[in-house]
DNA sequence: TGTACATCAGTGAACGCGCGTTCACTGATGTAC
DNA sequence: TGTACATCAGTGAACGCGCGTTCACTGATGTAC
């Protein structure tokens, strides 16, 4: 039975929520079409009337869910001074409550090294998403030369993402959050060092 | 055919190292075992003579790659004075090379967010070679404080393996290259501080 | 050292299963007059 | 505004396919005497 336009773009943006859970919860290839479209309260049949394949659905998630987040992280930091923001987001994104919930997490976090080997669509959406997260470490950065800012944001931001890999690999929590506060503590020193 | 034990040994070594790199191509998932028995010269009936699981294969296939690339690592670091090594260790981890292989490359940068989702023993068996890894930097750090050291050195294996990971996803080389630069540059600053 | 038998590495077919994708069908929505 | 028809969102069954795992079988290796 066809639906109104506005209850299909509503229906559209319910199955890329659901896919974003279930691909950070999951990994990309473990979570199926049919569990998705369950967790959209639908029948994995009408799929293809949103979208071409699978591939389109990655794209489209992984975008969308790096843009929310770093909607977040802006509002977070929204009218806070220079330098104590870069802290601020450091500490939000490097922190055991991102460790611990991938489901609502980065994408670059919680599905990095399935990107690597995605196609350019997905590729192209994932890096727009990590530039957008490196600008905004770039706005923070006070006293670095301008030619260095995106060199030296874009260093922060893979470490920031290294981070929280590495501790949702590690067992041992003593390794884990050892993890997460040297790294923290790194990019505050580094941070410190250039007022 | 029943085969000598010294055949037996070495055909195990070769699906290892064949899995290794199907692994590493692949990803985990995408990497079937037929293709592996394939690589290392056998047909897949025969991979439950060696194993109990696929999974058993992917904790040993991590903690022999990461064995070896440590060793590797360690080799061309051998004799060179105490501080120029820690920047030969972090200019050869973190290079256009390693990005561009991953086959031969690090598992935690290869897989590492397939790692967190894997069972107990694969992320032990990859928490030891982080750990080894982290070690062989803390080897190289001077005028850090014994207390900080560890916290330090995972910081920066976080910061290198983060690294790898985004230039990957990256389609930008600009970008992609940007971040290995800037990631270098980072760490070699901040060894450069301590001095 | 030689013989008889048990072991088991490797083969190739088969297992059930879930995957992404396709399709005929239903019936409400959108469109053309 | 009202009617007739085309469109298409969603259902549920079906598609071929490759997955991890199991198994009967073969014949050389290992072991016990």
């Amino acid at each position: 039975m066809r639906r109104s336009k506005v209850e299909t773009a509503k229906t559209r943006e319910r199955i890329v929520k659901a896919a974003g859970a279930e691909f950070l919860t999951n990994g990309i290839t473990e979570a199926g079409l049919a569990a998705i479209m369950r967790a959209a309260g639908l029948t994995h049949g009408g799929f293809y009337r949103h979208f071409d394949s699978k591939n389109e659905l990655v794209a489209e998630a992984c975008g969308k869910i790096l843009g929310s987040l770093i909607a977040g992280l802006e509002s977070h930091l929204d009218g806070k001074p220079r330098n104590r923001a870069l802290l601020l987001l450091v500490d939000r994104y490097v922190s055991r409550a991102h460790r611990d919930r991938p489901a609502t997490g980065c994408p670059l976090a919680g599905l990095g090294t399935e990107l690597a080997r995605a196609d350019r669509k997905t590729r192209e959406a994932a890096e727009e998403g990590l530039l957008r997260l490196s600008r905004l470490i770039a706005r923070q950065l006070e006293d670095v030369s301008p030619k260095k800012v995106e060199q030296e944001s874009l260093a922060i931001t893979a470490a920031m993402v290294g981070a929280i890999i590495l501790a949702r690999i590690a067992p041992d929590p003593r390794i884990s959050n050892s993890i997460l506060v040297g790294t923290r503590e790194h990019i505050a020193r580094a941070a410190r060092r250039k007022r």
